[in-house]
DNA sequence: TGTACATCAGTGAACGCGCGTTCACTGATGTAC
DNA sequence: TGTACATCAGTGAACGCGCGTTCACTGATGTAC
């Protein structure tokens, strides 16, 4: 066997990678084979040893695209920790923050080809759908007391997510940086997940948070 | 001259208008000039007649794209009217409904498109920042009592476009649902415009809409 | 250890197709008389 | 009123380019001996 073992399966993920790269700054159907291989470092014609044709890597890549780097990494130096107790204060800060934002090609999918995906096959929308609801679960919160109704949660979600990919479609940079935060504000307050030095009532705090909305 | 006055410009419309169809339901890179002169009724030599590349139509359609037909139109039957006293209810409502969820095509262009204005140009940017501020101010309400803070209005417009883009980017309908409801509901009562007939508090209400947030 | 060989990852020229664009032509219309 | 004409909107063949795909070839590597 010629070449060291692995090469093959690491030139594969090479390849799967930088399309990813690419989908991600430009869109499903603004990426070429040639774009792709050059950014493994490969020619074109190296593909066709790897996938049957471009739809089949679509398919490969749409499976996992929004798995891998997601909503629960980092942009930019932006980095939520799970295991936090205040993860959903986390999330939300970290998807509405100014790095995300500003950040070039580095958005969360779910952020950069939500409308790419509309128009997709129902493999990207499951893949889509999966880290939606990652999140939306990860934002309920864990089994203790912390926990928020799943109506809410789901309203938090879609509204980081919204905020975002609003934001990042306007050109009034102001505009941008007022609606994240105006979107990072309401969505902390409905998760009850306000700054305690700056709101006493704790207790109503919480109480708000058992309703069944 | 030939021809009735007023052709060419009708013509020209046809044009545009069917370039707006096919970029709402396609995405802006989907579309080729002779889909756009077919949808016309026209063939692609007479496209030349009009616009002088593809990307001069692209600038003229994208100036003009969101704000025509847009979140204050109506979507197979559900209507706003923009002079109701309720209008923030109303637009909630009609933009979250189920109807605008399942029409195929004819999404509000903010759903339809946003990563790919996000990709775009200024022109386009520009075009879409103005139909989102102009919700943003119908949301905020007229000169009256109403008036709801202008954070809390961004949050809701971000929380409608995004409940809808990614309801639309799912598999489960189910949960697109669920989602729809979810995003609705909170948005309703971020706006203060609770069914009365569930709500009694009615002076809590306009209280919290008092508040700076 | 060194050499010949088999394997197969990678190359790049070539092909066909679709698309943006051009252009010579057609034909429908309003006007002149 | 009817006919000839000028105008110009619209047609569709043709061109070139880029892209997906194919394929004969190259060359780097591990193995056999």
């Amino acid at each position: 066997m010629p070449y060291p073992p692995g090469h093959r399966e690491e030139t594969r993920r090479r390849i799967v990678r930088s399309a990813r790269n690419l989908f991600n700054r430009l869109g499903f159907d603004n990426v070429s084979i040639n774009q792709i291989m050059a950014g493994a470092d490969l020619t074109r014609g190296a593909f066709y040893n790897y996938f049957d044709s471009k739809s089949d890597l679509y398919a490969e890549v749409l499976g996992c695209f929004f798995t891998d780097p997601g909503w629960n990494n980092s942009w930019e130096g932006v980095h939520v920790d799970l295991a936090a107790s205040d993860v959903g204060r986390q999330i939300v800060r970290a998807y509405l923050s100014r790095q995300h934002l500003e950040s070039k090609g580095g958005a969360c999918p779910m952020v950069a080809l939500p409308s790419d995906v509309a128009r997709s096959g129902a493999s990207a929308k499951r893949a889509f759908e999966n880290v939606f609801k990652a999140m939306v679960s990860t934002l309920e919160g864990g089994s203790n007391g912390n926990r928020i109704p799943r109506t809410k949660a789901q309203a938090i979600a879609a509204l980081c997510v919204g905020g975002m990919v609003v934001a990042r479609a306007m050109n009034d940079r102001r505009f941008a940086n007022e609606l994240c935060n105006a979107s990072m504000t309401v969505a902390i307050r409905l998760g009850g997940w306000n700054d305690r030095t700056k709101l006493k009532p704790e207790k109503a705090q919480r109480h708000r948070r058992e309703q069944p909305y």
